[in-house]
RNA sequence: GGGCAGUUGGCGGAGUGGUCAAUCGCACUUGACUGUAAAUCAAGCGCCCUUGCGGCUACGUAGGUUCGAAUCCUACACUGCCCA
């Protein structure tokens, strides 16, 4: 791809907002090498698409040579930050950060070059200001400022509680990009309002301002926002199959924007995709593209083309089962069984779901949940049939 | 510091002494249909044992009144609004 284009990419793709669009331009045509900040707190233990579409983005200004400057918060995220929340977040412990970060930098390793990227940790200069400082930086703002923003107007219109600590969050996030002296700050759609801090702060600080920009909203298997609390995500390191399935499970209308913002498709291979569901196309099969695009992202092209194949066999087919997980156990009830080995969460639960007809021992049907299973036999339930063979043990 | 209102299951929101494990809507699970999509229809949706009009735990927390409380009383906690 000419690099005019990738810099289009880069300015539009995926793209929610930027300030000051020309400003940014300009400087991406000018060959000025660019620090570009991100900052990311270690808030669940895995990235999602949602999440990886800012990531992605980083990737591209990598690709053009510039800096990455990956801030991990591990101080703002013992804060909290209310960008993406409708009620107060809690603050995360040390240890907590600890776990959260531990599978991180292999995950980023997915989509950014590791190797030549700045990691800092924002305790670095965080920790160091004192009553003084943080006085100073929180004259840049205004309460009307603060109130008026978004999430925060509507928790006062909801009457719930808004912490101080809260409004602290923004001006932590904009000190960042005074301490790395960031050109550039990429973050998600619900960031607008504190990447703009950073361009308060940095011209207090005497610092040219950052440009911004922030990326797309994605929605999740449910159709509501990606969120790791709503439990509706598809993450990078979910398992081939896992993941090609959620893919196939979500809304036809989402196709064509998971195209653009999750896999590399050019604009001509997205028209070309569109024209081909507006001709009428089965959406299932442009889903399957999709589905081993993404994966083949994560994975391998190999990976991809197992889990198609695995899906294939599995649903289209008539549900005959490939694999099956082995659990060990000297038998008993069909109940006891499904609690045991973890296919149905509790008694009640496991007899509502022999009972829906939704449990196959052997490949039947069975409803009576008392019946008796024993080593040797296969044992599959739900919707996304989950199989498991009993070995002794 | 004072006054008023509120706290019910994932969410919204009924319920003001027994028939309440708690109306209803959303969400969710499962089945039919299908493309593991959407729409529609059906069932389910605290836990345990089981199939009995069973047991246990639950309606902010802790006590109390009562044969019996989500429902009444007291204290405490939290939230909102108003006054100072």
């Amino acid at each position: 791809m000419a690099h005019e284009q990738k810099i289009k990419e880069i300015l539009e793709r995926g793209v929610e907002d930027v300030i000051v669009k020309e400003h940014l331009e300009t400087a991406l045509r000018s060959g000025k090498k660019l620090r570009v900040k991100f900052g990311i707190d270690p808030t669940g233990p895995k990235i999602h698409l949602g999440r990886a579409i800012p990531l992605r983005k980083l990737r591209a200004f990598q690709e053009l040579g510039h800096t990455i400057v990956l801030i991990i918060g591990d101080f703002t995220a013992t804060i909290g930050d209310p960008s993406d929340k409708l009620s107060k977040r809690p603050m995360l412990t040390e240890q907590q950060i600890g776990e959260n970060m531990r599978t991180y930098e292999q995950q980023l390793g997915k989509i950014l070059d590791i190797q030549h990227t700045e990691i800092r940790y924002n305790s670095e200069w965080l920790g160091k200001l004192n009553f003084q400082e943080i006085a100073q930086l929180a004259e840049c703002f205004s309460v009307q400022q603060m109130t008026a923003r978004r999430n925060f107007k509507d928790r006062i219109d909801a009457g719930e509680e808004i912490g101080m600590r809260e409004f602290l969050y923004p001006l932590m996030q904009g000190y960042d990009s005074v301490a790395v002296q960031a050109d550039v700050e990429v973050g998600g759609f619900d960031q607008l309002f504190n990447v703009k801090a950073g361009r308060a702060i940095q011209k207090q600080y005497g610092q040219p301002e950052q440009d911004v920009l922030t990326t797309q909203m994605l929605e999740g298997t449910d159709g509501r926002k990606m969120s790791t609390s709503w439990g509706n995500v598809i993450t990078i390191v979910d398992e081939p199959n896992d993941m090609f399935g959620k893919i196939m499970a979500l809304k036809d209308e989402l196709i064509l924007k998971y195209f653009w913002l999750c896999t590399d498709v050019s604009q001509d291979e997205l028209d070309d995709y569109q024209k081909r569901i507006t001709k009428g196309a089965n959406p299932r099969d442009i889903k399957i593209e999709l589905g081993k695009k993404i994966v083949a992202l994560y994975h391998s092209q190999e990976a991809a083309e197992n889990a198609a194949d695995e899906w294939e066999k599995k649903f289209s087919k008539g549900g005959s089962v490939a694999e099956a997980r082995e659990f060990k156990s000297a038998g008993g009830s069909l109940k006891t069984i499904l609690v045991e080995s973890g296919l149905a969460e509790s008694g009640s639960a496991a007899v509502r779901l022999v009972e829906g007809k939704s449990v196959l021992v052997n490949g039947a049907v069975e409803t009576d949940w008392k019946t008796e299973v024993k080593p040797g036999d296969t044992i599959q339930a739900g919707k996304k049939k989950e199989t498991i063979t009993i070995i002794n043990g």
